[in-house]
DNA sequence: TTGAAAGCGCTAACAC
DNA sequence: GTGTTAGCGCTTTCAA
């Protein structure tokens, strides 16, 4: 029988349990890091007397004293658009043997508020940093190229990275898919997507496709914008504004799949014959779109790998700065006619 | 002219800012927490030199001197189902003000894995907890209640909070909606949700659901449950299931929105009469599906407002236990006929 | 296998 | 308005 539980109105320390235990407070700390030899009666007793008390270490003390930290900082844009979770799934997945441990940070696509989450996260000294995109104030690459740890930039591997790097090039994706829009004979394509500024890769994503386009003496014949909403209304609203404005237009080319999948609900119901009278394609390769009646021409981002990539390089840090890139593959679906 | 940045091998400290500028290491402290009086010439100086530097304050000093910790953990299920970016938002804008900051940890429903994600949070010692669900292990609990901090369990009310409670009644709403249905004359009622024996809140809906019916002298007539993969492909394939084996049904109940967002474009793809022939209800409210082709009825969970109402909690930290009850509001969209 | 001393980088509390 | 001292709760290092 132990004695009830002790006066919890101040927080335990190993002091509380090297005194319950007759125990050092320093053999204590072995025991509970599985560090060096301790004796197995010491061990079991310092066991029971921390489960009994209910203690919980002091992890700031105890990385200002060991002077290291086993977290990684994950910093994203936003994650309610279906493509963070999965690179977190993945993040997660590889840290999970590691002793390392994910914390997020959201930034909305608002460039001082990254600045401010990268600068909080690094003021609690984490092991690494995993960053979407390559495009960041001049102050936040300083901080992070100071910080002496692994930094991973992801997603993207247009541009200067400021260590490692891990992504797909958009630019190329966009061209890809032009091509292959082009390739199945659509002469009058429109483009719909979301109106972010800082939305970096779906810009460069629109840049390859117009480029590849104009590669083949095409220029689109219409854009739309939205921001903000419910992507699938949007999908639907921007879809007739276009076909509206636009009656001859014969694709129709989305920034995202959840848009592209309102586009293909509303052409649908309108009775409009897809992939014939008109092609549409998106991007991500959500798998949560596999539910509807037409399969949606999509790239798929590699985010799972992604995350396990750069999770690796965390865990590894290699001395050298590397670039990884990934080739997305283009799922033609149903909705582009071959 | 400043001199070029010196040598980042090592980490910068209040020292390095100290004899950069000229002023003890207790002054620039104070100029950099914005503390106490300090003469605007030397607060310039100090702003200048910890700039120049690129210094990065190391916060876990400071927390351990301070013993205070501007962090909150928050310990959700899951990032991918659609309902918990929408309660981190409400947490995050409400956190904005008062110079708290949110650090997440995903469980995947495994009481194993949130035990130890707690464990871990509460190791670095945060100013409060904010943890999806009332049902945690003994250990887990005993863990918080020992804590110190305000502990808020958000979504559900239906239980014995160890603090705070924000959250609804997951029970009644299964029953309100069930008497939603009744009213609307279906008698022949499935019910197609996930296989997820820790998913606390599902469960406790459809004991409210079903609690209802047999008040009204009926039971369910089938049942489908699933696991993984895209929900509105499971949607599809359920729906399938249920309407091939049991033909005479005339209600489908899904435990959320996005099964049976498969569910209404089977159906419609099928040339099923919807809401006539079946009527279908899901759960959750997410904006998300707006751009369907009919409006599927749901309930919404008043997700944000349940980040806002915990998070305030925190940040007020009212010495007495709140448990603030919120009233989901019936959608009956367009698939319930009436 | 165990213990004692020193100190991680910062801030509270108090002097000046 | 600014500086000094002590110490937060651990771990490192070294000694026993």
């Amino acid at each position: 029988m132990t004695k009830p539980t002790p006066d919890p109105r101040h927080t335990l320390t190993l002091r509380d349990v090297s005194e319950a235990s007759g125990v050092s407070e320093m053999t204590v700390s072995r025991v509970l890091r599985n560090r060096g030899d301790v004796s197995a009666p010491t061990r079991e007793r310092v066991l029971e007397a921390a489960r009994a008390l209910g203690y919980v270490p002091n992890k700031i003390a105890g990385a200002l004293a060991s002077q290291r930290v086993n977290l990684v900082g994950v910093v994203i844009p936003s994650l309610s658009n279906m493509v963070f979770p999965e690179v977190m799934t993945g993040i997660s997945e590889t840290l999970d043997g590691t002793g390392l441990q994910p914390v997020v940070g959201v930034t909305n696509y608002l460039p001082d508020r990254e600045e401010s989450v990268i600068y909080e996260m690094l003021s609690w000294r984490p092991s690494g940093m995993i960053i979407a995109g390559l495009e960041h104030s001049t102050a936040a690459r300083t901080m992070l190229a100071r910080a002496g740890i692994p930094i991973v930039e992801i997603m993207d591997i247009d541009g200067d990275p400021i260590n490692h790097a891990v992504g797909i090039s958009h630019r190329r994706a966009g061209r890809q898919m032009a091509e292959e829009i082009i390739a199945a004979g659509y002469r009058k394509i429109a483009f719909l997507g979301t109106q972010m500024p800082n939305d970096f890769r779906a810009k460069k994503r629109l840049e390859g496709f117009e480029e590849a386009l104009s590669r083949a003496g095409l220029t689109l014949v219409d854009r739309e914008y939205y921001s903000g909403g419910s992507a699938l209304l949007k999908g639907r609203e921007m879809t007739a504004a276009v076909l509206n404005r636009t009656p001859d237009v014969d694709f129709l080319y989305y920034s995202n799949d959840m848009i592209g999948a309102g586009g293909l609900l509303y052409c649908l119901a309108q009775g409009i014959d897809v992939p014939g009278r008109v092609g549409l394609a998106g991007f991500n390769g959500v798998e949560l779109l596999d539910g509807l009646p037409r399969k949606l021409a999509t790239m798929d981002a590699c985010r799972l790998e992604i995350g396990r990539k750069a999770a690796r390089l965390i865990a590894d840090a290699p001395p050298a700065s590397q670039v990884e890139e990934l080739f997305p593959t283009l799922q033609p679906g149903d909705t582009i006619r071959h």
